[in-house]
This record gives structure tokens, sequence and C-alpha cells, in this order.
DNA sequence: TGAATACGTTATGTATACAATAGCTGGAGC
DNA sequence: GCTCCAGCTATTGTATACATAACGTATTCA
């Protein structure tokens, strides 16, 4: 076929998977799905290979289930298991900081992350914050996971931290957006704030315990606001990741 | 070529996988070696398809580095990336704990732990413990941990410890050998074995923070005899991973 | 003599053809 | 009428051929 158009400026594999991802977390592809090669082959415009490298990916990464009979289908997620994915990417990210307490951090790698603290206090500084400015949090708030994490000087945790938070839900941005409806949203976004201060001052301090129970506290906060959002199901379109999220459940 | 052999017991890809990852921990493939898929090719009787499906999976795991200009490379790991794993995983397991703890485990799901508990005990009983013994401990040992890991009941949080575990030096098996050679040995599984007995403990009368932090001091301790064994460099060849380790480190 | 360029070789990325299996449908037998 | 078996179809697993890009080497020019 002279049809195919050959996009050569990225990797046909890697266009498959981020296309096939898109699909994944806009619904279009339903939990529990089976999902067809030939099909996806059609919809991603890349040839089997690729694909199949990309379901091989994306199974890895945790959006997709291997069927015993071959193929692969996609994943189906709890309220609690999205729940506790947070909390895990808490605990890990509390790792983290404990690490970067406990081995030292030089004044000028603290610099970006002021400047992110910095920034946010200054969109906060609205109240009621803006749509604009909610969406430049959740940027700013990302990075700030981002920095922070990689203060821990641990490739392998730094790593790991990578694939929990592979699942959208359980990013640091992935979720916040539901929160924006909550009609607390500016008293979480200063408290999450105060978190964030907190674990910077434990670092310069070099008090591993504190910067540590302060982001174990930091995404217990985030679980507890994600249920709220849940309970009032106003504006979970902004959740990107429900898209995954089993039909039925408790 | 008529001369391929063909086994058809197991998917190609598997075959391929396993034989790899043979490859990578006795060695035979070096740190920072770059890997050619004509070579595993011949080496795992695969074809390409299948080998490359395997490489994708290996570097998933962690064993395999992506090189930007194409393939694969062997991952090396410095001994810091090892202690850092073993705690990460710790840190895993004691959020486990904490949360079969505070969810509450049932008498009946308790068994299986406390008879592992036993028959540790019971191989203890030796002094000086013998090497089968030993190797039976080693089993036992790793049993015990995936038990526990199960009883948090969080397919996530199940996965990730799975996927920490996947660097074989972070297995709870994977270091335990190399602590055999020290003269404290049994002192150390004496020790390890009342973090057990702790761990126990603490589910039944759901003690979530007890739980967590016994299984916390059970990884230190593990890293702190890492370190010993990695001092005085007796019977090292009884770590598998070492292959692993970057020849010129810290 | 050294550096740069061009060409060739080798390895990876991609596409497709072929093989095998699992699931489904239809027919036949009990 | 229901169930079981057989054959077919559709889909995945595997193999290989082809394309392309990167690296190394050799030759030539400065």
């Amino acid at each position: 076929m002279a049809e195919r158009e050959v996009d050569r400026s990225v990797s046909q594999t890697v266009k498959a998977q981020l296309a096939l991802r898109d699909q994944l977390l806009s619904g279009t592809l339903r939990p529990g799905e089976r999902i067809s090669e030939l099909q996806a082959v059609e919809t991603t415009g890349a040839s089997r290979t690729p694909v199949r490298m990309a379901l091989v990916r994306l199974e890895e990464e945790g959006l997709l289930e291997a069927i015993p009979s071959g193929g692969f289908m996609v994943k189906a997620f709890s309220e609690r298991d999205i729940s506790d994915s947070i909390e895990l990417r808490g605990t890990l990210e509390g790792l983290a900081a404990r690490f970067a307490a406990e081995r030292g951090v030089s004044a000028r790698e603290l610099e970006p992350l002021k400047e992110c603290l910095a920034a946010i206090d200054e969109l906060l500084r609205q109240v009621p914050i803006s749509v604009d400015a909610f969406s430049s949090y959740v940027t700013l708030n990302a990075r700030f996971h981002a920095l922070l994490t990689e203060l821990s000087r641990s490739p392998p945790l730094i790593r790991q931290i990578d694939r929990a938070s592979a699942l959208p839900f359980a990013s640091p941005s992935g979720f916040v957006m539901a929160q924006s409806a909550l009609p607390e949203a500016q008293q979480i976004l200063v408290i999450g704030q105060e978190h964030h201060r907190v674990v910077i001052d434990a670092i310069e301090n070099r008090e591993g315990a504190r910067a540590e129970a302060v982001m174990r506290e930091h995404a217990r906060l985030a679980v507890r606001n994600l249920r709220l959002a849940l309970r009032n199901r106003t504006h979970l379109d902004l959740l990107p990741a429900l898209a995954l999220i089993k039909s039925a459940n408790d």
C-alpha cells in the first residue's frame, strides 16, 4: 500500500505509543476492552512491529494488561487503586525528601525549588484563583515535585517515582485538576504550599524525618481531596484518568 | 536455515527474555556493553522480533538502558544504587505492612506467614547453620516477603514492589546469599527473624505505624549487612547481581 | 602528517509475509 | 432440543526481507 503516510521525524514506535496512550486516557478505549493490533495499526498509522513494541511498553507502564491467551486489554482501576497510587507516590517522594535532607543539598540546588515556591505564592495571591492561574499552578506544582525528586540523587528512586507517576492519576498534576471544582480549592492549595515550604526548610536544616513526614502528609491531603472531588461529582471531566476507572465498583 | 530448533512449549519472547537475563546476571554480558541484536539472536535461538520484545521488557525491568542512537546497553549500578534499591523496597514493604495492619487481616490469611516463621525458626535452631539450611532460609524468606506484600490487598503497591524487586540485588533473596559468608551470619538471621515476628504481631494488633517501622528497620539492617559483605570481599560470588556493579566506582 | 570527507559496512528500525492458536459458528448426533 | 465436535475465521506470535541511519575506515587534500 502506497497510501501509508510515514512521519520520519519521530520513531514509529514512539508515535504509536503516544497515539495509544491518548486513546487510553481520552476514553476512546474503554477499561477491560481488548486491544486489537490491527485496529491499533489503522488508528496509529504505524505497522504491526512498532505497535507491538508500544503495547509492551504501555503494559510495563501499567496502562495495559496482558491477556494470558494473547494480546492486551485496557487496565481498569478502582477508586481504591487510585488513592493507593497517590499514597504510594507520596511515600516514595517522602523517601526522596529524606535522602535529600540526609545527603545534603547546596543552596544553589535549592534555588529552583524556591523560585517555584515564590511563583506559586504569587499565583495564590489571587482570591479566588482564576482558571489560567490554576493551570499555571498545575505546571509549577509538577515542576516542584520533579525538582524535589531529583534532589535525592538516587537514580533508582527517581526511576521508581517516575514509574509510579506513569499512572496518570498518580502524577503530581494528574488529579489536582479535579480539586479545582471544590469549594475549598483555594484553601487546599494554600495548605499544599505550606507543605512545600516545610519540606524545603527541613531539607535545608538536614531534618530527614521531618522532610519525609511532610511529603507523606502532602500525599494524604491529596487522597482526602480526591475522595471529596469524587463525592461531589462536579467537574470530574477535569480528571482525564477517570476514563480508566472501573464503571461498577464500590 | 533449517537448523533452527524451535521449542514450542514456551513463547520465543519469554525464552529470549530468560536467556538474556541469565546472560546479564551471570556476567556474560558486561555492564556498559552494547547488546547486539544479531548476537542475541544467535545465543537465544529466537528470531529478531521476539528478541527485540525481550530487550524492551528488560529495559523496562531496569536491567538494560536504551542508547539514544539506537539499541540497548547493559545497565551498570553503583553500590549506592544497590543499597538505595534495598531501602526503597523496604519502604514499600513498610507501606504494605501498614496497609495490612490498618485494613485488617483475618487469622486465616496470617496462617501461611506464621508457618513460614515457624519453619525459619526450625532452621535457625542449627548452630552454625548448614549450607542447605541457609538455602532453605533464602526460599522461605522470599516466601514470607511475598506473602506479606499480598496482605496489603493493594494491586498498585504489590505491582510496584514486584518492579522494585526486579533488580536482582533488591529482591528479598538476591543479596541474602552474600551475608552467609559473614561471621555474624547467624546473628543477622536471628535479628531478621525477630523483625518478621514483630511485623506479624503488629498486623494482628492493627498497629500500622509499628508494622511499617519494623519493615523499614528490616531493610536498613539488610543495607548494613550488604555493606559489611562488600567490605570483606569473601564469597562475593554468592551475590550473582554483582556482575552488574560498575567496576570503577567510589 | 593530520584532518576532513566520502564511501562502505554493519546494525537497528520498519514492514510484511507466514504460521499457529484460540474462539466462534454451524452441523450432526444423541 | 441440547450438546459436542469439527472446521473455519480472525487474531496473535514469529520470521525475515528491506530501508535507513550510524559508525568506521580509507583516501585525498591542505
